[in-house]
DNA sequence: CTATCCACTGAACAGATTGCCCAGCAGATA
DNA sequence: TATCTGCTGGGCAATCTGTTCAGTGGATAG
């Protein structure tokens, strides 16, 4: 659970060069392939790397306006909010939270027009009471992980 | 820019099986190795497939406490509350915004009593007027974008 | 109607990588 | 002292990658 210097340079690397190989990587970070293999192999048992999967960037798919929505649920209604919004592909995650509103969402939409598209569909349930959104205008700071897991690094205490 | 079913279906498999290779992607497609090649090559240089690096789990990282700030900047402190906002590894992510607050950023924390560790170090800055956080209780809808994928590709008109 | 352009197919090749196995070694632990 | 665990360095067959090539079919422009 908790990752050392190499763990934290293994994913930084893999970070900076998905396309890398294990081999490569074990000649980039100086350590012998068997031990990259190893490291990999725990750190996506333990969770700690979930895939590999593409970053879709839904600009480029059409769709370059993003907005949080907050919504206030009405009680008891929240399991049927949440599975409505799973069935809307503009909704791209939902938390539930503490705080004012009950539930906090992403939205992607190819316009500000389109967006009261989606805003609709998204309220247009019974248990919606509210919804208030916020779009975005720029994004300074794009989902990073890095400095958390050099952190995490760190926190270990000078391994490796 | 506009992704045909093709594209869509690549796209999918990609992240059901990121660790599959282009041949076998090929052979479940049903089109010859080049031609996925050649819309992998598309579709990386559209932007449309941003990179392919590790999902790095913050929880699993020992930080399982995620929360939404909004923010309130004081008139033309913005530049600099970004700037310090990026030197903050719990920082995932900020937009600025429409609406009440002026940002929203994505923290995460080692614990609730961390939280207060991590706001403290968020709003210890002369440009932030005031913050108010939501904590996130559960997440129903994981950060997706397939069936925004697959929305697009439909969208093209059947093609494929 | 014809010349072009574009995307896809199917094949080939050398070079590199992967998955897997093994023996040896060093540090920590019981 | 005996064990464990993690890392090293090597070897092997099988596979994949990067690249190139010629041929084909559909769409487009003149």
């Amino acid at each position: 659970m908790a990752i050392d210097g190499l763990d934290g340079r293994l994913i930084v690397l893999l970070a900076e060069e998905p396309r890398i190989g294990v081999l490569e990587m074990s000649r980039r970070l100086g350590v012998a392939r068997g031990t990259v293999q190893a490291r990999l192999d725990r750190l996506q048992s333990n969770g700690v790397i979930r895939g590999f999967g593409p970053q879709v960037d839904p600009t480029a798919l059409g769709y370059p306006v993003t907005a949080f929505a907050t919504l206030q649920i009405r009680q008891g209604q929240g399991v049927d909010v949440r599975a409505h919004l799973a069935t809307v592909p503009e909704v791209l995650e939902l938390h539930t939270t503490t705080g004012g509103g009950d539930m906090l969402c992403r939205l992607v939409a190819r316009s500000n027009a389109d967006l009261q598209r989606v805003i609709d569909r998204v309220v247009g349930f019974d248990g919606i009471v509210r919804a208030s959104t916020a779009i975005v205008m720029e994004n300074p700071v794009p989902l990073r992980i890095i400095p958390l897991v050099e952190q995490a690094a760190k926190d270990t205490g000078r391994g490796d």
